[in-house]
DNA sequence: CGTTTTCATGAAAGCGCTTGCATGATATTT
DNA sequence: AAATATCATGCAAGCGCTTTCATGAAAACG
């Protein structure tokens, strides 16, 4: 007679102890691995649970046990591959843990968010994960006050100390700008990101820095406040072509901008990069996938994803704070869009 | 004197009770919107929540209560924008409710999404929305027979009869199939998706439907079966154009195969649309973004998500089991990767 | 004005589990 | 072999909340 695992009702560990013999404490350290019960009183209990089919509780172990099991993951919004990448970092790290994931979107709103932080730490989840905080400044007090772990994902906090996982924007900005200038550009048009975010700082600050190391005057004009949305990038585009003296290159702060630059130049009947040299950032998949591929400036947004959640889960386990920032490498993809200057001459 | 709602402690229910000198219960009652509170006490209690800052805590709520206010989400990766799109959807509507979401990653492991699914159930979410599943049979029946709420997304069913929303797959493959024909193709190429899902055989069957409709043979060599993924659709569109006598079309199952066979003919030196065409499926945001942009079968992706997520928390409302099956429309987006078959004399 | 109904509120019993403490039962020591 | 240390296990007190039932006060009734 085979015992199906039929979960027709709910199973508690008291009918575990019953079935198995022993008392629901026991059944209840055998669920937590504790040392303190002999081995075969363990394979038993563990038997028997699984004949039974029980699944322990989320929440009671919660309650009782004062931790959650899971961890928030805030992010701005979905809409972008940007986000995508790193949640699969994130996934994969947390896929080795038995923690879960609640995942909340803050839908770019800033008083959302500090109401998402502040709920979440309130016991909800053990930890936090914070990808491209708005307003981090209201809330990161309390929570390191709180001691209540998190780690801050591609933020470039106000000289905050606390965990936070990034990449080396500026670096990336001063090569990808310094490659142009290579290439012979003197007139490079700069789309910055949104500029209430420490990385789009950080990308113009490289960008202004390679400008200088080359002694190519910083000319105002040339740099073009954006948000990180396409229609950005077009508009960005458009204005800075439109000047009359316009750039040979385009650098966008991310590649999502950088897709609309390479629709205004072509809607405007220029050529990529024969007329227009264009470069991204992030290298999010499709920036190789559009036409011409786009060079762009590498961000290990899995990585970063990855390395926030080990953080995190030292911090946990650890129960202390972890080092503090770490930056990962950005990297120089060069592809199709850009090239020499076209002799002006012509 | 400003009362600061300082978090510093985790203030309970009794506080409040205390400070608005009620019972806890009433407080309790307060939380749940119970009707039996006399108007004035739920404001001072209100009040008084506001100025402790008090945040009820989930799992007691839930372990008490016997619902999670939790959804869970099972996704079999997170690589592509395809999901993304829909998780978009799903979240945009919870936003409206107080649901929170859990998010699970299979991995495409069909062991994985049984397992979760049976934990999952167990009082841990109070529905599941279940996303591409992978093997249903396996799980569908234990939840329909413990009125577990949950929502399929995107799967074709061997005619369970349970809740679940699609797209109108075959409907959108044989308008493709036909368009093409209309264009004046006769060898039209298929690459199948993963051939385990429903929607990969709806897609088939339109293909195969709209040539009969039109007499032209149904040639087997004309169909590779491929996986969802870039590199088959690169295989397959090598495969069919090694043909002695290849397609002049070639209609991939997703919009990221399209891209596997937009790089295949290139690399060919075979030119889109005029030696060969290329219909997709799915429009992901960057079907529009690669060169050419591609011509493909819209599916609403995030409508899907949304509509989702309405019917669980409708089978959650309600406590009764919503209508089946909804099939959204798919639609054929034309753009730049399709012509009339160059003429073949030459 | 006394009685019945209504209604806001309080008291208390859990929800399923963790964990510190107590208790026998072995194992170790001299 | 007696005394002590070690270890597996049981007991019971919560974790913070929901919810049923009971209760006293106010409202409605004759």
């Amino acid at each position: 007679m085979k015992t199906t695992p039929k979960t027709s009702a709910k199973v508690t560990i008291f009918e575990v102890a019953a079935e198995a013999g022993v008392s629901f404490a026991t059944v209840s350290r055998v669920i937590n691995n504790d040392v303190h019960v002999k081995p075969e009183t363990r394979q038993r209990v563990l038997k028997t649970m699984q004949r039974l089919g029980f699944v322990a509780n989320r929440q009671a172990r919660s309650l009782a046990g004062g931790k959650s099991n899971t961890i928030g993951l805030l992010v701005p919004d979905l809409g972008t591959a940007y986000i995508g990448e790193i949640i699969r970092g994130i996934d994969t790290e947390l896929s080795w843990s038995d923690l879960d994931l609640i995942l909340y979107t803050t839908h770019r709103t800033a008083a959302k968010e500090a109401n998402y932080v502040a709920n979440l730490a309130h016991g909800m989840v053990d930890g936090l994960l914070l990808v491209l905080p708005r307003n981090p400044v209201d809330y990161i007090e309390t929570l390191t006050l709180r001691k209540f772990p998190f780690v801050l994902i591609d933020h470039q906090g106000t000289a905050e100390n606390c965990p936070a996982v990034g990449a080396t924007n500026w670096q990336g900005a001063y090569t990808a700008t310094e490659y142009l200038i290579q290439l012979g550009h003197e007139r490079i048009g700069f789309i910055t990101g949104s500029m209430d975010l420490g990385c789009s700082e950080d990308r113009l600050k490289g960008y202004r820095s390679a400008l200088r190391t080359h002694h190519i005057p910083d000319k105002p004009e040339l740099v073009y406040e954006g948000d990180f949305f396409q229609p950005d990038g077009y508009a960005g585009a458009c204005a800075l072509l439109d000047l009359e003296n316009p750039p040979t290159a385009i650098f966008a702060s991310n590649d999502v901008m950088a897709m609309g630059v390479l629709d205004a130049v072509r809607n405007r009947g220029q050529r990529i990069p024969d007329d227009i040299s264009v470069v991204g950032f992030d290298n999010i998949p499709q920036s190789a996938m559009v036409y011409p591929p786009i060079t762009t400036v590498q961000q290990p947004l899995e990585q970063m994803g990855r390395v926030a959640a080990q953080m995190l889960i030292n911090i946990l386990k650890k129960n202390e704070k972890e080092s503090n920032r770490i930056e990962l490498p950005t990297e120089l993809i060069v592809r199709s869009s850009t090239s020499s200057p076209r002799d002006r001459a012509g």
